[in-house]
DNA sequence: TGATATGTTATCTT
DNA sequence: CAAGATAACATATC
């Protein structure tokens, strides 16, 4: 599902495809998932796009913004000419060079909305450091890490105020790469695997950016699929890169893979 | 048929 | 109080 690499990926690719066009008009087709308001985007230019955690974020002339959260089955299609909206449509919108893009979600859990710099401000505030930027250090790790001892290590890194971006899916190869059972209390890791989870999160995470993302299911961006699947260590597999069979448990009601061998 | 998958948040439990 | 577990959301797929 759409994590911090999947996210990178699709905006990256949205920026090529949409930035510095004027939309024309928006139509909301589903208004559980998209809001009412996008309509206010109307005759407004995106100017650039960025990502935060796993939010896909328009920047409009008028300083407001197109918010897009994914969550599990959102997906944007583009095309150059207007096309019909299909099945699972949440809105539509159309450019003034004839080009439009088109947000789906079978699930209907995503979102899509048009916010002003408070509202957008008010929906980032809670998140967590990028791990990719530069700011974010061995030593800010560290900081966050003394604050919750008693936390198990795999629930905090799926905690997007603890840290953002990261899904079920990198944690749990982010935890097998740096050695560290998802059920280690914080407390328990030491000062040495505290530096290796570091470097092994923003390493699988950079890696995975590079191969635009892993396509499990149904996962996939505007140019097709990502490449990360070949590279699982653990996720979904049944054995690790050191042939060992790997081990299964619910943690926090998500499947959690790992290796008792290769992870202590 | 029913279990499972997923991200996030609210709420219940320990 | 804190942290973990669970439910809720919606729907396709196995």
């Amino acid at each position: 599902m759409p994590e911090l690499p999947e996210v990178e990926t699709i905006v990256r690719q949205l920026q090529g495809k949409v930035a510095g066009k004027t939309i024309a008009s928006i139509v909301v087709h589903d208004s559980k998932v998209a809001d009412r308001n996008l309509s206010r985007a109307s005759n407004l230019q995106i100017t650039s796009l960025y990502r935060r955690a796993k939010y896909i974020v328009f920047n409009l002339n008028n300083k407001s913004s197109l918010v897009a959260h994914l969550r599990m089955t959102g997906y944007f299609q583009f095309s150059d000419v207007t096309s019909n909206p299909g099945d699972y449509c949440a809105a539509q919108l159309k450019f003034s060079d004839g080009s439009c893009l088109t947000f789906h979600d079978i699930r209907r859990f995503a979102e899509f909305s048009y916010l002003s710099p408070p509202e957008l401000e008010a929906r980032f505030s809670s998140l967590g450091p990028e791990p990719l930027d530069k700011q974010f250090t061995l030593q800010q790790f560290r900081t966050i890490l003394a604050k919750v001892p008693r936390s198990v290590i795999k629930s905090k890194l799926l905690d997007q105020s603890f840290i953002a971006g990261i899904g079920n899916i990198y944690a749990q190869e982010a935890l097998y790469h740096a050695g560290i059972l998802p059920t280690t209390p914080i407390k328990d890791i030491s000062r040495k695997q505290q530096e290796k989870l570091y470097t092994e999160i923003r390493r699988i995470l950079a890696l995975a950016v590079e191969k635009n993302g892993t396509t499990v299911n149904n996962y996939a961006h505007l140019d097709g699929k990502g490449k990360f699947q070949g590279f699982l260590a653990v996720y979904q597999q049944t054995h690790c890169p050191q042939k060992h069979p790997l081990q299964f448990l619910r943690l926090g009601g998500r499947g959690t893979y790992y290796c008792s061998t290769c992870q202590k």
